[in-house]
RNA sequence: GGGCGAUUAGCUCAGUCGGUUAGAGCGCUUCUCUGAUAAGGAAGAGGUCCCUGGUUCGAAUCCAGGAUCGCCCA
């Protein structure tokens, strides 16, 4: 007879299995069965967050994409069909700047003389260089997506897409170019837009000089003399040559003074200064004198010098270098004197516009000093501010530097400091529908629930219009057509290009489409494509179309399959994808392109330490898989913790959860099939009809198996993998050390009833697992239902059958009973192989029917013949009555102090008595008379001395120590049934084999032997059982030695019976 | 400087509506069991529930302020 389960390896490797599954899948096709299984059941969408596959993964992908994986699995399995496109994010400056290492440029010159095709197409080549390694982990980790049918930013279809829905945009007048204060990284000599300032390491902590400088009056004017000097304070000094204005609060109160320490310090102590009154002791120090006091308004057209004499003022028109009223200014650092400079702030610039000042800009992109900044002229503006400081303290207009440690902004890729400058630029009016993207996000289902209105609702509070465009090289082309009268063509089609150009594009890319020229429509003159390409995230916020190439083409696809029921991202995407996805969407549909985001938070080492390669703690995600298998990482993932608080990840609690839980499923699962096998029991169909079964035991754990589904499905219906991933555990553990630990005597004995329990609860644990787990729990199921579907992942989820739930509440008394029961035994010190008269529990109502309907449960664990109850519960102990805090509190309010001396106040032995016959008990509070009920009260043991009793709340087991000689030839005959099984252990002998058993020791153990010979036979499969008091041992042994029972010296000799 | 989150045993984490003895796993110590055996069971040690104040009969839980850490923004 051929077994009905192939044996399973108790020292299975699981990585070497989820390998031989992984081939399995990829044979069999089993993705894309599961996807074809489907076809035509409603639809639940995922969106792919396209990665860029320019560097090799890294852990925290993992962490992504089986969380990406895990939700899609778990739907197709409740019956949706789930179809999952992958996709890839290929343009932008990470890609340009690794282009840009390669090449050993370090500007963007070099780009231009190197060639833009050339430089691009080796862009093209760069995006994936680890493609490979990106879909090896992918298919690894169990990742189920379409990588075949990826979608890809660079392709023609999708830029196309994209140009329609810029076009559409611009149509509904919301794309626009504005000159605009901006952070501009002078190595790479690019726009970097408000999502990019949140990428991490963008910004960093710094130490600046800060300048208090002196801008001597011209002119008497209002309440100031000529020769005061206004005190400025900056933190950019290399911003002073170009200072434009200096602006004052109005409403301010501002000063005329002289002296103060500090002066006296820089040798200024004669000077009139003018600031804010409030920071007059913080700037000048003690003792100053205050000449005079006015609002700031008095000052506004007042004339000064400037720091530096490269730009005269009247460049700037006729308010330059004058002061000016401004609304931002605020006394709460500085000096209440705000240094101007038009180009570089961005409360500087719209002053400048509302006084019609003109931009003089004498920076140039790189971030160098332009010809007329003297001998300034060429240098780079951030190396110059020390020199700057200087040369103004040469020169008597500097009061005193200081260094100034803030946070400052950084490119995110090259690490250059930015600085604030003002450019042409080309923007999206996002700020306009802020009300709309806010009512998109209302209708989005955060996880965790807090990043709705906290971080992510409040940035989209303070929308600002999304700076698109970039001057740069690979990206998609910002499809503007501009004559030199300054028409405006926007192109939303290849189509509409060639029917105005006569040119087809072959390649959408710079530099081919900034060739294409065609004839104004309105002048013609010659329109040419505007030099820059757009913002990478757009690229990706248009994926739910433009994976599709709709509307152009698949129009109809693109309707089906929108918006997502799910995306799955870090948490920095909140400004990234989460931020143009919502975006371009509400921009173009009005309405949000996803219901449900779950986001993922951050990666520690084990310290807590962030992972970075300096400190080498980085995790390479193949050691972990190697080592442990991408089940134990993915499970680790879904239920350590919940995902959006981050991770400590360490191995040694990958180990952990390997050794908890998928080696504990492995051994029930090693175990039904050991027995399975060797009583030749057939996989059962189907579930077993809880009617049918006799033992309490077996309907209990198909009613807790239910209680669990009814878990697991309704946690994951919220995205909630880590309670329902819990859940199943504690299923497991149930599963594993109570259901087969009570029932190994039946699986020995072949009991269908046990077998088609265990097999039903490990197929459905399977099933549930299917998401979480795929690779081990596939391996299960097929050994498990070899006539079943290909794999679990063919399968329905399963579905909850009706509970029990008094028997689970049952259940749960038993145990605990025992759990008492076993403590007693530990501190009388009995063996539990020494059987004992009776334990005598102390239960009421509800709870002694409990443990009456599970009394062989309880009588066979504790190892007792029998189990008695005490009527009541003094017999064991004495009883303690308490009030019920929380049903009488609310009733009793204040008074409750006063209850609970009444309640202390009662006889016991009359409450206990009262509240079994359903009577209420009275006490008086105040002069009043109130009646308690029995849920008012609750009744606890106190253990009277002497007696060997465990109690837990209003629980009790005691145990009847006393012995007698039947009891212990009982337990001397277990004892020799544990010796008899090492032997055979040691023997090498199957648990199957039927041995001749030959003893050899004094008189009492022949004793047991004898009285329990019966016992013993059927325990170690013995066919024959000789015992000889004190001879000895011959013959052919499979087994042979002696070993000591309670002091007594036992020979075993076992050997094998052929047959 | 502002927003969001976190802080519970040596470690990793639960803790429902505010209810009077705050739990689990791991680790440690001591037992125990063994036909799942690198597993299972019991006991023990281990807690300022970050701090301070408030609300309440009652606070790990609610409120305010503060500390520390993380993320985000400026």
């Amino acid at each position: 007879m051929s077994a009905p389960h192939r044996p399973v390896d108790p020292q299975q490797s699981f990585p070497a299995l989820e390998e031989q599954v992984l081939a399995r899948w990829k044979q069999e096709k089993i993705f894309e069965r599961t996807v074809e299984n489907r076809q035509g059941a409603r639809r639940w969408v995922f969106y792919e967050g396209p990665p860029t596959a320019n560097g090799r993964p890294g852990v925290h992908h993992v962490l992504a994409r089986v969380f990406k994986d895990i939700f899609p699995r778990y739907r197709t399995m409740t019956g949706h069909l789930v179809e999952r496109k992958g996709g890839w994010d290929t343009h932008g400056l990470p890609v340009e700047l690794a282009v840009e290492a390669e090449l050993g440029f370090d500007k963007k010159e070099d780009i231009e003389e190197y060639g833009i095709a050339r430089f691009n197409a080796m862009c093209r080549d760069s995006v994936f260089r680890y493609l490979e390694d990106w879909s090896r982990l992918t298919e690894r980790i169990g990742y189920w997506v379409d990588l075949d049918d990826a979608y890809r930013t660079l392709d023609n279809s999708y830029i196309e897409s994209v140009w329609w829905a810029l076009k559409t945009i611009w149509d509904k007048g919301l794309l626009f170019e504005s000159y605009k204060v901006v952070p501009h990284c002078p190595r790479d000599q690019v726009t970097l837009s408000s999502h990019e300032l949140g990428q991490p390491g963008a910004y960093r902590d710094v130490i600046d000089p800060s300048v208090y400088v002196r801008f001597p009056v011209l002119e008497a004017q209002g309440p100031l003399a000529a020769g005061d000097e206004l005190l400025a304070w900056t933190t950019t000094p290399w911003t002073l040559p170009s200072n434009a204005a200096a602006a004052v609060d109005p409403e301010l109160p501002y000063v005329r003074a002289r002296g103060g320490e500090k002066t006296a310090e820089a040798g200024a102590g004669e000077t009139v200064f003018v600031l804010a009154q409030a920071l007059v002791e913080r700037v000048l120090g003690e003792g100053a004198e205050i000449l005079a006091t006015f609002p700031g308004r008095e000052l506004e057209g007042v004339r000064y010098e400037p720091p530096f004499p490269f730009i005269a003022g009247d460049a700037y028109g006729e308010r330059g270098h004058t002061i000016l009223l401004g609304d931002f200014v605020t006394a709460d650092d500085g000096t209440g004197i705000v240094h101007t400079a038009i180009a570089f702030g961005e409360d500087d610039f719209r002053l400048g516009e509302q006084y019609g000042f003109t931009v003089v800009n004498p920076v140039k992109p790189n971030g160098s000093y332009d010809e007329r900044m003297g001998p300034w002229a060429g240098r780079r503006v951030k190396e110059v501010d020390r020199d700057l400081v200087a040369d103004l303290r040469e020169r008597g207009r500097l009061l005193r530097s200081e260094e100034y440690e803030h946070s400052y902004p950084h490119c995110w890729r090259c690490g250059t400091p930015l600085i604030y400058y003002a450019k042409p630029s080309w923007y999206i009016r996002t700020s306009e529908i802020r009300d709309r993207l806010l009512a998109s996000n209302e209708t989005v289902n955060w996880h965790p629930p807090h990043v709705k209105h906290g971080r992510f609702g409040n940035w989209l509070e303070g929308n600002v219009d999304w700076a698109l465009s970039r001057e740069r090289y690979w990206g998609t082309p910002l499809p503007i057509w501009r004559c030199a009268e300054g028409h405006v063509h926007a192109i939303g089609s290849f189509d509409e290009l060639e029917q105005l150009s006569g040119t087809r594009l072959d390649d959408a890319h710079r530099p081919f489409v900034d060739e294409v020229e065609f004839p104004c429509g309105d002048c013609g003159e010659p329109m040419r494509r505007v030099p820059e390409v757009i913002d990478v995230w757009f690229d990706s916020g248009a994926m739910p179309f433009a994976q599709w190439h709709a509307p152009h083409e698949h129009e109809e696809r693109f309707r089906e399959l929108f918006p997502a029921d799910y995306v799955c991202e870090a948490l920095d995407q909140t400004r990234g994808w989460f931020y143009s996805l919502l975006a371009v969407s509400t921009l173009l549909f009005d309405q949000s392109s996803y219901k449900n985001v779950v986001c993922l938070g951050l990666i520690l080492d084990g310290e807590g330490q962030k992972m970075s390669k300096s400190r080498g703690n980085v995790v390479v995600p193949d050691e972990v898989l190697d080592r442990f298998g991408a089940d134990a990482l993915r499970w680790y993932f879904f239920t350590s913790k919940q995902p959006w608080d981050g991770y400590r990840f360490s191995h040694e609690t990958i180990g952990e959860m390997v050794r908890q839980f998928l080696l504990q499923l492995w051994n029930t699962y090693g175990f039904y099939v050991l027995y399975a096998n060797a009583n030749g029991i057939t996989p059962p169909a189907g579930a077993p009809d809880p009617a049918t079964l006799s033992n309490e035991l077996d309907r209990w754990v198909l009613s807790r198996l239910s209680a669990t589904v009814e878990v697991v499905r309704d946690r994951m219906d919220d995205y909630d993998a880590t309670t329902a991933g819990r859940a199943i555990q504690a299923f497991v553990d149930d599963l594993s050390n109570w259901y087969v630990r009570r029932n190994r005597r039946r699986f020995w004995d072949g009991d269908a009833d046990a077998f088609a329990t265990l097999h039903h609860a490990l197929v459905s644990v399977v099933q549930l697992l299917a998401p979480f787990t795929p690779f081990l729990v596939d391996e299960i199921y097929r050994n498990l239902v070899p006539e079943g579907a290909a794999s679990v992942h063919l399968t329905d989820f399963p579905v909850a059958a009706p509970r029990d739930e008094e028997l689970e509440f049952a259940m749960g008394v038993a145990r605990e009973a025992v759990t008492l029961g076993l403590a007693a035994r530990g501190q009388a010190k009995v063996k539990l192989r020494q059987p004992l008269h009776a334990a005598v529990i102390v239960a009421t109502g509800r709870e002694r029917a409990a443990l009456e309907r599970l009394a062989d449960v309880v009588r066979d664990e504790l190892n007792v013949k029998q189990l008695r109850f005490a009527a009541a519960a003094d017999e064991l102990g004495r009883v303690e009555v308490k009030p019920n805090y929380r049903s009488l509190g609310p009733r009793f309010g204040k008074s409750m102090p006063l209850v609970a001396a009444a309640v202390a106040g009662l006889d016991p032995a009359g409450v206990t008595a009262a509240l079994r016959e359903g009577r209420t008990v009275g006490i008086s509070i105040a002069g009043r008379d109130h009646q308690l009920e029995a849920e008012d009260l609750i009744t606890a043991m106190q253990p009277l001395e002497g007696y060997q009793l465990e109690r837990e709340g209003s629980h009790a087991v005691a145990l009847e120590l006393t012995l007698d000689e039947a009891l212990l030839r009982e337990g001397t005959a277990r004892e020799i049934v544990h010796a008899i099984q090492a032997a055979r252990k040691a023997g090498g002998l199957d648990i199957s084999d039927r041995v001749e058993l030959r003893l050899t020791g004094p008189e009492p153990l022949e004793q047991a032997v004898r009285e329990h010979g019966d016992y013993i036979s059927r325990e170690t499969l013995a066919v024959a059982v000789d015992f000889t008091v004190d001879g000895d041992v011959n013959g052919d042994v499979n087994g042979d030695g002696t070993v000591s029972i309670d002091g007594q010296p036992l020979r075993i000799a076992v050997s094998r019976v052929a047959g």
